[in-house]
DNA sequence: CGAACAATGTCAACAAGGCTGTCCTATCCT
DNA sequence: AGGATAGGACAGCCTTGTTGACATTGTTCG
């Protein structure tokens, strides 16, 4: 009876586990972060765009009419780092502001057609890489990723989820 | 038979279904990242680190005796890169260089105890943020969470956590 | 109506952490 | 002896985050 014979280091050996668990945890998050994000890095370059400018062009596809304070609400940076990212947007073409009906301070951000075209391409290689990961996964195994991935996040974060599902 | 009568709508359908689900994911990665990451970041603000220095604490923790060539295998940055972060290590004493023994010019990482000190405390807090995802989510969420984000990553990144698996 | 507040934009300066390019030293291997 | 390799160092650049201050326009409320 090894349990009861030393508690103690079945009770390390548990501890053990759960640590190394989360080292691979922190492992992963790495390259997948690091290999998922890659996937667009080529296409970004050649148009001399950078990670920041395919978030706003993601999330402003995503949520077509979102105003400016939203946008940093998701992405939580400020408007000054925001305002650099946006304006080569616009100027490249990609983004439309056009004023608010209710509230006419707001700019109401969407893409152009060119702007949805660039997201597609960008998200086309994004897709290859997780359609792969997808396939050799298997369907349980995707719904056990979207739950570990959502609970790592805020509840700010989630409640944005809750909100892009339903629409 | 709405599937016979019109199989076109049925396949849009799908690949909708499949694109939101990329486009979720795309979400996932971007919030799961920012703020499993984002949990030791005070922590490091206070002594005036960054998230580069974390990244190599960890992976010098998970490999002691790693050369400097093994870690820029892993980051995948640039030497000069890594030097500022590195010898910003090396002098506030977080990291040792000790030569190699079959080569000696290479220079083996390991945390000091200080580092190890330091490197518990990251881990400390990221480990509740991971802990608390992986109860709600359960433990076969887990074993699928660790399939997709393995099968994101390239096959590198895949080889360095089957090795250090084995360890 | 007018004052306070809110949404957005803008200028300036700074820091972290990537990058390139070049050159150097010590060591290893043939 | 001489070329290749591991690592370090100096210089300068870019992206993308930061703070702080201030301007403009539109809304809201007493």
């Amino acid at each position: 009876m090894p349990d009861l014979a030393d508690p103690r280091g079945a009770g390390h050996a548990h501890l053990f586990l759960r640590e190394e668990q989360i080292r691979l945890a922190q492992d992963l998050m790495f390259f997948a972060y690091r290999d998922f994000t890659g996937a667009a890095d080529k296409l970004l370059d050649e148009l001399g765009l950078g990670r920041a400018h395919h978030r706003a062009l993601h999330f402003i596809g995503r949520s077509p009419g979102m105003t400016v304070g939203d946008l940093l609400g998701i992405l939580r940076i400020t408007k000054q780092s925001l305002a650099r990212v946006l304006s080569a947007l616009i100027d490249s073409g990609y983004v439309q502001q056009l004023p608010g009906r209710s509230d006419r301070r707001q700019r109401l951000l969407s893409l152009t057609p060119a702007g949805l075209a660039l997201e597609r391409q960008l998200f086309d290689r994004q897709r290859e890489v997780l359609s792969l990961a997808y396939r050799e996964a298997g369907a349980p195994a995707i719904e056990g990723f979207r739950r570990v991935m959502r609970g790592v996040m805020d509840a700010d974060a989630r409640a944005y989820l809750d909100q892009a599902e339903r629409r």
